[in-house]
Parts: structure tokens; sequence; C-alpha cells
DNA sequence: GAGTTTGAAACT
DNA sequence: CAGTTTCAAACTC
């Protein structure tokens, strides 16, 4: 029943790392970007080769890679909802992750063709503020499976535990790099930091049950669906967070050394308290 | 849906 | 670089 994941693949590795192709350039700055692509580590943004070669382009187009067509954007992007920024500040998501706007509330949008001249205002603009500003927010930490938010977060007042905070949006543990007080999405000391997953299934389940009928496709869409059924509960993401836990339980067991029946009962007791904050959370919204 | 809170980004 | 303001998203009622 369970579907347990890869060991090197986690719940906190949802928004995979690729390579950015910039929308919007001619062929010959495409085979350009290519080429400073394919000289730099694979994956990842060279800034000091990058920048200079790329900063009369629009920032970070599309989340492609090199290999696959642009995804429809129209379909996946969230719309933002700027009203003062003319969705050319990094304050716009759109623009932040180097999309033009498009099915968006936006007021006032100069994120778009139309007004490429500004555009590339703003875009050499945010460049010189901050060379790093069209970089992924989220990299890579020194394990395969820990990623790190690139500057960290300055939470004060959410305790890192609401989407306010970046690392938590990300679902991943705040690091040393970041600078929040009060945090409580640190990484366990015990390593459980799955069954903050877990929680968030939970948590999504409970605002989903009280605001399916007045979220928008797209809203019900860009989360991980949880059937309003009481039996469906159990989707994916929950099974995966339990599975990660049970990962995790066996890899601290390896770790240790610990024999076989010791790895099969701290597993199985595992899976018990899994099962037991599973129930809690679900009785207590309803 | 309106109003409030929050923290990143921008500004001084 | 620190403090303040602006902004849009998240959240609450």
């Amino acid at each position: 029943m369970l579907t347990l994941l890869p060991s090197n693949q986690t719940v906190m590795q949802r928004a995979p790392v690729v390579k950015q192709v910039y929308p919007g350039i001619t062929q010959q700055q495409q085979q350009l970007q290519q080429h400073i692509l394919h000289t730099t580590d694979a994956g990842h943004h060279e800034s000091a080769i990058l920048e200079p070669a790329l900063s009369n382009f629009p920032p970070a187009g599309h989340i492609a890679t090199t290999t696959q067509a642009a995804p429809d954007t129209s379909k996946l992007k969230k719309p933002c909802n700027c009203t003062k920024s003319q969705c050319l500040k990094l304050y716009c998501d759109c623009f932040a992750n180097g999309e033009f706007c498009s099915n968006c509330n936006c007021q006032n949008c100069f994120n778009n063709l139309e007004h490429e001249d500004e555009r590339q205002k703003a875009v050499k603009q945010c460049l010189e503020r901050n060379p790093q500003a069209f970089h992924p927010k989220i990299g890579k930490g020194a394990k395969a499976d820990a990623r790190r938010h690139q500057k960290g977060c300055n939470c004060k007042r959410s305790g890192c535990l609401k989407n306010y905070c970046e690392c938590y949006e990300a679902k991943i543990p705040c690091g040393s790099i970041c600078k929040c007080v009060g945090c409580k999405n640190s990484e366990g000391v015990d390593g459980h930091r799955s069954l903050m997953s877990l929680a968030d299934a939970a948590d999504l389940r409970h605002s989903q049950l009280n605001t399916a009928s007045s979220k928008s496709l797209y809203e019900q869409k860009s989360r991980t669906p949880l059937s309003l059924s009481p039996h469906h509960f159990l989707k994916k993401c929950t099974i995966e967070a339990i599975a990660n836990c049970l990962i995790l339980q066996c890899k601290e067991a390896e770790t240790a050394k610990c024999n076989d029946s010791t790895t099969e009962k701290v597993i199985l007791e595992e899976f018990g308290r899994c099962l037991s904050e599973l129930i809690h959370v679900s009785s207590s919204m309803k």
C-alpha cells in the first residue's frame, strides 16, 4: 500500500532544479546562451559568467529544460495581482521568475512584449542592485537531498511556520544562513522533518474543506490535490511524507549500524508514530 | 470579500 | 549598512 520513494528523493525535492531558457531572444542569442549554459555546471546558474552575456535578455524565461519545449505557463503559472509595481519589480512573482505576465490579474502591467524596453531597464536595474536577483532562491545543499534557501529567511513573527516564510513555503527547513527569530521550522534533532509535510498535507485538507467551493481551479490544482472524501485522505503527498519518515528512520538505523531486528523495530515504531500523527490531525479537523 | 499581517524588496 | 517604506501574498474574520 505504501509506495516508498527512492532513497535519494524526498518530499523536499518537489521543485526540480532545471536549466532556464530565456524567451523572446534571437536564435543567435539562444545559441550563445546554450553555449554558456553548457560550459557551466549543469543545472546551476553561474552568475559571473551568465550575467554579462545575458544582461540584455529577459532575466530567466519560462522554466524549461534545454531539451524540452517550454511549458505552457498560462496553465502552470500562478497569476499575479500586482497593482503598483507595473510587474517590473521583484515583488511580482512573474517578473521575478523571468516570465511574462499572462492570465494575471495585474493592473498597468509592463511585464509583456509591448513594454520590452521598460522591462529590459527594470531587469538591468534589478541586476545592478543584486546580480543574483533572478537566480532560483532555492539552491542545492551539500547533500543531494538537502535543498537550501540561498539567502535564508528573516522571519520574526511567523515562527517560519506559515507561507510568509520562503523556506517553509518551499518546504525546506530553515538553516544557519537564516536570520529568523523564534524559528520552528528547523530540522529536528531526530531528523523527522517529513512530519512537517504530513502536517502540511493535513493543513491543506483542512483549508480545502473550508474553501473548496470558492477556490479557483488553478488554486486547487496548484497544490497537491486531496479529495474531500474522508476515505481518500491518504493521498500521494501524505504517503510520501510517511514514506520519507520511514526511509529516514531506516537510514538512521543503518548509520547506527543496528542489526536487522532493531532496524525493523524502529521503522515499525516510526510507522506507528506517523499513523498516530495522521489520526491526530485528521480527527482534530472534524 | 474586506481588512490585517507578514516579510521580501526597494528606498533613503 | 541600518532603518524605513512599499509592495503583494498570505492569512483572518
